[in-house]
DNA sequence: TGAGTCTGATTGCAAATTGCAACTGGTTGC
DNA sequence: GCAACCAGTTGCAATTTGCAATCAGACTCA
């Protein structure tokens, strides 16, 4: 399994769709970014025991593996811990924010989606690009330590999960 | 195979990312719908033999099924001859293009492209909202028969392919 | 009428990927 | 010292993919 492939290996063709869903294009990878941009989650225990489809470990190894091979995520050792290890989203990763706000709007609104889980969807469709800038820029801060101009207030991240809180409580009854 | 599965089905979660991913999460959807909307190809064989990648047979075919089965795309039979198939987007399919035009930006900026086969990605890109939204009423007109504002000169489609057309005309040694 | 072509696929088969459950070797906190 | 926790790995069956060959029913032209 050769890791590295930075520039003219064997790609199908050079469109940007194509090379997108050569590196995107299956059933986890982007559910594993979402779990890290929206979940807040950094370590593979986190990742594999709160994801709601039911990601195998396995095929969480060999995502992350891949997903830091192409540059999306990266990984390092837990200065406190030390067989733990924190994944972070690198810029290129953050960057795919636009693309889960359209496929989040596209899916609530033409899928069976639970009113609880697509709340976040709602907000950020709602919130646009300027709402989009705000949680890149927070993500840059958490994931790459680069200091952003300080909002006062909670966070993008913060209020659509509490968001989806208080669609949940409504409705006990419904998935989590 | 079960071919229908409108609302409660087995499906891993709720959420909107995760529902698109199902529907759209392989290597070779996104492609063939990509194929239809900027390459306006409406038939198997043009599916097949004029694309950029080399999609096999059976696999465009389990695509075609799936893709019709989720509203996708719709088949119907082409009134001239009477084993011809025509494929066209539904709304469902055409409102991908916004999706379309984020990941085609994503790649641009992060994967290597190769300029004649990211032209329209770029068109698409500085275009902003007002082009997508022209592009796609033009793609009601064809693929739907919705009649719609009548703009003067040529369509998007044309005028993207136009640029596509130039750049690689400029450089005769890069792939078509 | 019959040969050749075009149509949307299907078939057979090897290779790769997925999904599931059990397990591993090491670390940490008590 | 020991239970709990950590990031994965391993083995295996089932499914999916990729590739080439093939198919049967129209159409085309002589």
């Amino acid at each position: 399994m050769t890791a590295e492939r930075e520039e003219s290996d064997t790609h199908r063709s050079g469109c940007p769709i194509n090379l997108t869903l050569e590196v995107l294009g299956d059933k986890w990878s982007l559910i594993i970014v979402r779990d890290m941009m929206f979940g807040n989650r950094r370590h593979f225990r986190e990742l594999l025991s709160q994801n709601e489809e039911g990601i195998a470990s396995n095929i969480l190894a060999d995502r992350l593996r891949r997903l830091v091979a192409e540059g999306v995520i990266s990984r390092e050792d837990d200065p406190s811990h030390k067989q733990k290890a924190i994944y972070s989203l690198t810029e290129k990763g953050i960057e795919l924010l636009p693309i889960f706000a359209m496929i989040g709007a596209w899916g609530r609104r033409w899928l069976p989606v639970t009113e609880a889980l697509s709340i976040r969807a709602q907000l950020l469709e709602e919130g646009g690009p300027a709402l989009w800038e705000e949680f890149m820029d927070e993500l840059r801060q958490e994931h790459l330590g680069i200091p952003t101009k300080q909002r006062p207030g909670p966070g993008v991240r913060e209020r659509l999960y509490a968001a989806y809180q208080e669609v949940a409580a409504r409705q006990p009854s419904a998935q989590l």
